[in-house]
RNA sequence: CAGGCUGUAGUGUAACGGUAACACGCACCGUUCGGGUCGGUGAGACUCCGGGUUCAAAUCCCGGCAGCCUGACCA
């Protein structure tokens, strides 16, 4: 990608209407767009990243046996009655009628829909244990949206639902995607602490993984030997003994929510009639846990955690590109670096713009926060080399012409 | 949803009730070329919307809308 043919430019200063660090800077680098209070645009250098993060996601789902499916964002009120929880999310779900006075709503989460449908497909022990998941637009009517992409009114979320016979089988499986998120937040580059938390409609605990940062709104009490954390909604004495933590052994933090993992149990499946027929001819309901990420929430995180005065630091595995490369007048000899470095499959930001001065290209590459930053100027050519810097490091060094792909 | 603060060019800011200004960005000319270079010219704003007070409103008042902050809320 060239920058002089980017659709998005590069802001000096951030808006004065956001105050979180993720949204001045992803705003100010061209990845993101405000369309109102809540509600983000994703441009291209953003939507690389979310993509990045959802591939991700993708993998690890798949190693865990999840299927990918995409349901309708439009929700139907009577499965939601079955379940009673059309009026009790009236406060958090779009709820309107269309123009032939049908209810509608919008999806802020996905159980009851999935349980309806997994109806056609389920009815034997034999069709169990199943799991699918979505990356899918969320929307949900936040009474006060904040923070950047951290709590939004329109949202990514990746939902998977798992479906068993019986809670043993559960459990086993609820282990193996608590390990596929912790491998998901470590490959995305950030360190999320497994919390007890409450919410567990069929266990003591549901799971949520926390990232330690202020603006988190969230707060976690951090046992940092076992590298869990007990949520302060369920933080207490009774808590603790269970858990068998040492008070002073924990460590009040602030933290982001980037997952959180539920076990079910039969609460969707049975107002739903999700059943199957075990091996002695009993009706049984399906038993059921689901698990949320928010990819949106998650790239918010991560600058949150991985920046610096002068910009991002995006962790390799998910930056918009691995390489800026930035051409000093001399653009004839950085094509062809450029072309090079395409060629062995790198991912390779440009900045081939001949009216930037090299202090702009520099604070640019800075902000954007590729991981790499390669520079082509009269001095290095003199020496038949390139600069190399790493961004979260403050020394660079001199490689030749020929070694470029070599050394990355 | 309650309370508070704020709405002026793409962005950041200025303007006592009296001609809407400056910087960045943008276009053009020259200059410069390793950390947002320097100088010049130019385009760009019904000052969020509607009403009111006044000879005169960006400015004061009322209503609405929007954004932010604090709190409540957060499957």
């Amino acid at each position: 990608m060239k920058l002089s043919k980017l659709f998005t430019k590069t802001l000096r200063e951030a808006p004065s209407d956001e105050t979180a660090k993720n949204a001045r800077l992803l705003i100010r680098g061209g990845f993101v767009s405000k369309v109102m209070a809540g509600v983000y645009e994703y441009l291209p250098f953003g939507l690389r990243v979310l993509n990045k993060i959802n591939n991700i996601i993708r993998e690890e789902m798949d190693v865990v046996g999840g299927q990918e499916l995409n349901m309708s964002v439009f929700q139907n009120k009577e499965i939601w009655q079955a379940t009673g929880r059309w009026d009790s999310a009236k406060e958090v779900m779009y709820q309107f009628k269309d123009n032939f006075n049908k209810d509608q709503g919008l999806g802020f989460t996905h159980e009851e829909p999935i349980a309806a449908t997994a109806r056609h497909f389920i009815s034997s022990y034999k069709d169990l244990p199943k799991a699918v998941y979505q990356i899918q637009t969320k929307f949900r009517n936040e009474a006060r949206a904040k923070s950047g992409l951290l709590r939004g009114r329109e949202f990514l979320m990746k939902d998977l639902y798992s479906f068993h016979a019986d809670q043993n089988d559960l459990d086993e499986y609820y282990e193996k995607v608590a390990d596929a998120y912790s491998r998901i937040f470590e490959r995305v580059g950030v360190s999320a602490v497994r919390t007890f938390a409450s919410g567990g409609l069929f266990s003591k605990y549901s799971d949520e993984f926390q990232v330690v940062a202020d603006i988190g709104e969230d707060t976690i009490y951090v046992n940092e030997k076992e590298n869990r954390a007990v949520n302060k909604e369920v933080y207490n004495e009774d808590v603790l003994a269970d858990l068998k933590w040492n008070k002073s052994n924990l460590t009040e933090r602030s933290s982001i929510e980037v997952g959180n993992i539920f076990k079910l149990g039969t609460k969707f499946s049975e107002p739903l009639g999700l059943t199957y027929t075990d091996a002695d001819g009993n009706l049984r309901p399906v038993i059921m846990a689901s698990y949320g990420i928010g990819p949106g929430r998650l790239m918010g995180t991560v600058v949150e955690v991985s920046c610096d005065e002068e910009g991002i630091i995006w962790p390799e595995n998910i930056a918009p590109y691995k390489v800026h490369l930035i051409s000093l007048e001399q653009n004839k000899k950085a094509d062809k670096v450029y072309d090079d470095l395409a060629n062995s499959g790198a991912e390779v930001l440009y900045d081939d713009r001949e009216d930037k001065t090299a202090g702009e290209k520099f604070a640019d590459a800075d902000l954007i926060g590729c991981p790499i930053r390669i520079v082509v100027s009269k001095k290095t050519l003199e020496k038949e080399s390139v600069e190399l810097k790493l961004r979260n490091e403050k020394d660079f060094k001199l490689v030749k012409l020929s070694d470029i792909s070599q050394s990355l």
